[in-house]
Parts: structure tokens; sequence; C-alpha cells
DNA sequence: GTCTATATAAAGATAGAC
DNA sequence: GTCTATCTTTATATAGAC
């Protein structure tokens, strides 16, 4: 019953955020085990239950670590970019990085995807994750078509998840495909991103 | 060392093949187990070690099938459809189909995810269909351009991409999003594909 | 906050009878 | 082809000392 919120973690527990996120973006959620943290960050397992009792509170902070980071970097992406467009392209940006580091997925891709093999709470965070981009994306276009700078005709929120879903999929496919697939997915993301231009 | 391939398959040996499937479909490789496949066909965990000697045997025989019942699925479009544009609505169609079910992810779009932490010879498998998709795609595309139907300009590879990413992406987002994104992945397809023609 | 020791259950797999 | 019985290893988790 510690360490509940991702906002008031020791450094210790902080660190075990960091591996155990790393470790399901690269295995998902049955991929990887306390033993593994343990391992890497040089400590016994019963350590890590000292401060995540269970493996449900540990990925539920690590999601919620997740989500405040990226609504952070949309945030971010509000102050330094004016444009409609310029602002969908620095978010096609930010699942390049992810991506680019070590092929990692986003993490909410992978437990989106596992879904049906993850705590309850889990999935419910992920799911918040998923709302708020589309919200984000489809008000951005929205504004964008009424400043005149995207094409008016086309929908917003249909457009806000065909550019949602090829970023994930950009990074399950390249994943995947090992190498077949060479452009990331801010490449993709461009090519949709540009059909919206006015 | 038996069922090393899913043409020679005893019917019992079928049946197991198909709860596997879905199985993996719902949950992914480490989201089930040999006991679970046994519950539901109502046989004990030895008598599937039987037929398949590792779970690493059986998910590659999975794996072998479904690419194999693809490759004909894309057969099937061809003998039906003679212009790109519909074979590209049809080929979203099959990715329509596989979620329309029962929000099932498609095989390889859930064991890509997951393929840090899935057997080498899975991963290959699963690396194949890929390209196998990527390829007929843009050879549709490319055929589509010299026939005067699609718009010349546009990169047939990347827009492949962009439609095969888009439409796994589409699986994993509207899982994970629990009914928020609601067109399937066949409408998001068709915002793709409408963008092609000529 | 970390450790040793331990509990409990599940997973993957094998031996051998029917 | 299926079963019971069994083995081994791992995963998740707890108790209690330092």
């Amino acid at each position: 019953m510690k360490n509940r919120h991702f906002s008031e973690l020791s450094p210790a527990a902080e660190r075990l955020v960091d591996v155990a996120q790393a470790l399901l973006q690269r295995a998902g959620y049955n991929g990887f085990s306390y033993e593994d943290i343990a391992r890497e960050v040089g400590i016994k397992k019963p350590s890590i239950h000292h401060h995540f009792p269970t493996k449900a509170e540990l990925v539920a902070v690590v999601t919620q670590r997740y989500m405040h980071r990226f609504a952070e970097a949309l945030r971010g992406i509000e102050t330094q970019h004016d444009g409609a467009l310029e602002r969908l392209l620095a978010y096609a940006e930010l699942f390049e990085q992810t991506y680019g580091a070590q092929r990692q997925l986003c993490l909410c891709g992978m437990l989106g995807a596992e879904a049906d093999a993850v705590p309850a709470e889990v999935a419910h965070e992920v799911q918040q994750f998923f709302k708020a981009n589309l919200r984000w994306l489809t008000d951005v276009i929205e504004s964008g078509q009424q400043q005149g700078r995207l094409r008016p005709e086309v929908n917003a929120s249909t457009h806000a998840q065909l550019l949602l879903c090829a970023l994930e999929g950009a990074m399950v496919v390249g994943r995947a495909a090992g190498g077949a697939v060479h452009p990331g997915p801010a490449a993709l993301g461009r090519a949709v991103i540009v059909s919206l231009e006015a």
C-alpha cells in the first residue's frame, strides 16, 4: 500500500520504476518479473516488494508516470509551436524519440495490445492515455481547420485516430519486421500530416 | 518433434491450434498457458505436450498456419478484384473481420509487439508475415499507379507501410481505448486509401 | 531500505500406464 | 491419444532479522 502515486517516489523507488518501464516496453506485462528488475538494479526481489507490494501496483505507477510525462510533453508542444501543422509534426516526433532509442514500443501501445492479460487498474490507465491523446489531436486538427491552415473537409476525429494508430502501428510493425520498415514513426506520421495541409 | 507443420495436423491437433491462436490473439505469448488450452478443449496438459512438445513449437505452427491463410486471402482478393483501389479496400476488410469478431488483435501484431519476449523461431515467422504484406501492398499500389488509377507521385512503399501500420495500430488502439475509437480498422484504412486515388 | 528464508502456486515439461 | 503422477523452475508474495 506504499508508493501509490508516482509523484511521491523515493530515489530507490524511482529507479525501480525506470527499470520496470524499460522492461515493460521491451517484453510486456507478462514478459518480465521482479527477478528481472532485481538483477538489473542490483538488489533482491523482496526489496522491490517493500516499495511495490504487488506487480499490479508497480505497473500502475509506471503507467501513471508515463501518462503524466506525456501530458507534459503535449503542453510543451503547445508552448513551442503555434501552428497546427507544426504541433502535429512535433507530436509525431515524440513517438520517434521513444522508438528511435532502442526500438522501444510505446508503453501504452504494449499494454493496450495485452489489455486482456493485464490488471484492470492498469488497463484503465491505458484507456485514459489513448482518450487524452485523441482529444488533444482532435483539438489541434480542429483548431488548424478554424485557422484555415488545415483542409476543412476532413473529419478531425477520424484523422486524429488515423495519425495515432499509424504511429502506434509503426512501432509494432517496425519492431516486428526487423528493419523492413525503413521510415520510423515520424516519417509515416508526416505522410498523414502533409495530407491535411490546406 | 511431431506436428512440425500446419499442413499435417490431426483433427485433435488442429483443435489445439485453434484454441491456442485465439488465446494468443487475446493475451499474447506469455499471457496463456497449456493449462488454459487444456481447460478450454477439455483435455489435460500432458495430452497437449503429446501433440506439441514445447510451447515454442505450438506457437510456431499457429503462426505458420495464420500466415498461410493470410496469403490465401490475398490470392483470393487478386481473383475477386481487378482494380488496385478495390484490392486495397478488400485488404482493409481482412483486418476488420479479425477485429470485428471479438476485438481480436492480428496474431502477428500481438507477437510483433512482444517480439523480444518470444522464441526466435516465432519472431522470425512474424517477420516474414510483415515482409510479405508490405511486398504485396507495394506491388498493388505500384500496379495501380501504372494503370493510372492511383496518384503517381506518392511513394508506393511508404504508403504500403502507412496502410499496414494504420490497420495494425487501429486494432491495438481500438482495444486499448475501449470503444473510444469508433471506426474499426477498415474505416481508417479507407481514409488512407481514398487519399491515393488519382 | 535491504537482506535471508520461506511459502504458494503456476508454468513448462517428462515418464510411463491405459 | 489421453491419462495420472511427478519433476523442475520460475513468479509472486510474506515474515522477520539487520
